[in-house]
DNA sequence: CATGAATGAGAATTCATTCAT
DNA sequence: AATGAATGAATTCTCATTCAT
């Protein structure tokens, strides 16, 4: 066999770090961060501790970078382009994208509501600008709820914001095994989108 | 002097274990109970750490005893009286005590949310009847929304959750410092109200 | 009611120590002296700790005071009078009187077998006479053995020392529970009183 | 360097858990082994107190498997080959290897005489088929004295029980230093081998 | 005499992290 | 890159003993 290439490399170190990635991911959000020994995630990959220090520094940066890759999963599915200021259509996509993307990536979002009040996370998102998704398009969708004219501005973000997290929430603690009603879930979504793209007066 | 009278042990003990439960809640929401060692906890109270062990036969059992506790407050000012059916007072009256609940135990609640997911509190609450607030009166609701002819009754159970929920989550994630606007608040409370209590074609 | 005397105090007291031996005998044997907390021997007599402690200055000073008194009982069943030289028939009085001993206090023998190799008896033993029963009257009967022109006293000595102590341990550990047939016990004692007091050749 | 091989893996963790076992052995014997705390040990082998538990896991881990292992070993030298009945050479041999493997270890049955009372060890022991020595071939031996027409087989079997384990016992208490007189030690073997594999009338 | 809350010293245990190979 | 033995600091927990009442 000849020699790797330094790209082979490269790729082989990504996976490997994907790998453990994921099974931490898994484990951290069944078992809990805490609870969770680097041994036991060791014997859960299948590799050795040592190796996992190889790619990440401390089991604190190992949940920090899940955390950042999740919520950057999250964004780019719910956010893809929220720059300039937000159309109906653009809210009811974010609804649409913010209810996919939770449910395709419920086991991140489990382990996310599990630890975001713990310390090396709170920290770690203290200084980021997405530390809470609604903190980021809030003030747009103020801005949105006015220019569309609902009476009370404030009130329907908060709503908004509620809707949204609630569902969240619901799926983490009561539907955590998926075992929900797909009909309800998708009225609820029709309703928000109702609620929130038609102009009210 | 006269020794103790066994209602003076009595007093002693009780006011002690309120006490600790008390310095632990406050202690466990705002640094994390992972992050809380019995030490510190023993030294913020300003006692040792073998009288913790006194009243609490481990950490985890003094965690536990507060969010059975705090559940059981919370459940007392939500629901003071929902054995029969429902009505719509009762529903003004479940959603005005559980916003009024939240707030006055938000110590609690940031705990609550905190733990709820960790091994400890998870198998905890796996055998009460309340290890949801939503689980107990969901069937309850569902059978009002029905009687009331609401057009899809387990929408509307979905809905009201989300929302109740959402709000709590806000208030954790979002408002933890109680810098809430309250207009807004009252606002989204009466759009419940609203929501919920009249008959809906 | 008029105030006792300080001999009715004084026997209160003697009642009360031995009280607390006899219930500390029972729970050592049966719990294992380092097993057992003074917490657990103070509820198991249904009184405080703060008593215990001013009946006995530690929790080692009441198991020296119970092997104490232990072997005292043992020994003035065994060894009424021992002071002269042995005769035969004094011979057959100890064995017989021996195994009355050993099955009269066996509670006691079990926790004297228990702990007798661990520190705080074993220091308490090392200054006394008696430290082994054998041991004090050991010399005595080897010049028994040797006036009676036994072959070999010393065998005899160990043989004689070995047979007692066997029978004692296998109380203890084979027939803790008294299920001995009584009939082949007799026996054994029959024999060694036969092996040790008649004379060989 | 090349990383270790499983194989060289295997080695240090044999070679350590052996040293381990036996300094534990060692300490605990001549201190006791609730006197004797995690610390000393993993200071007197010169080790970390986190190693010790990455080879046992728990203290009365550690000791379970060291009288599990020494009861193997005695068990090897003591009964080499016992399955069949048993002749008279056997019985010579037995007694033969039974003082010859209780001296081999006294360390071990110092610490075995030591703790077979107390909780862990009793609760282990309970479960296993050589719980006791004697346990095991008890049945055998009253075969054997009855096909050998021992007047009363059980009486000898009782004698012969409390003559082995009277010597253990007295090896143990007496003569922990192995300050024997090994002459008089012969002689009482040679006179165990003579009462019972000499056909009795 | 009697109580049990309170202490504190020390014990067992855990586990993230390092490092020689 | 890969391993897992080894560390040590921190953590939970135990329990004999004291003492105010």
């Amino acid at each position: 066999m000849s020699p790797r290439t330094p790209k082979q490399f490269e790729e082989i170190r990504e996976s490997r770090r994907k790998q453990i990635m994921d099974a931490a991911l898994e484990l951290f959000a069944s078992e809990g961060y805490n609870h969770c020994s680097i041994s036991q995630l060791a014997g859960y990959i299948g590799i050795s501790k040592g190796l996992l220090y190889n790619y990440f520094k401390s089991k604190e940066a190992l949940l920090i970078s899940i955390i950042d890759e999740g919520i950057e999963d999250i964004m780019a599915m719910i956010d893809p382009n929220m720059d300039g200021i937000l159309e109906p259509e653009e809210v009811e996509g974010f609804i649409r994208n913010t209810f996919t993307g939770i449910r395709n990536n419920l086991k991140f979002w489990i382990l996310f509501i599990n630890v975001i009040l713990q310390p090396p996370v709170k920290e770690f998102l203290a200084g980021k600008p997405f530390s809470n998704v609604m903190e980021r398009i809030g003030p747009k969708l103020l801005e949105y709820f006015e220019r569309m004219e609902f009476e009370d501005p404030a009130l329907e973000l908060l709503t908004f914001s509620a809707m949204i997290e609630g569902y969240g929430i619901l799926l983490v603690y009561t539907f955590p095994n998926d075992d929900f009603p797909r009909d309800t879930v998708n009225s609820f979504e029709n309703r928000m989108i109702d609620m929130f793209t038609r102009k009210r007066k």
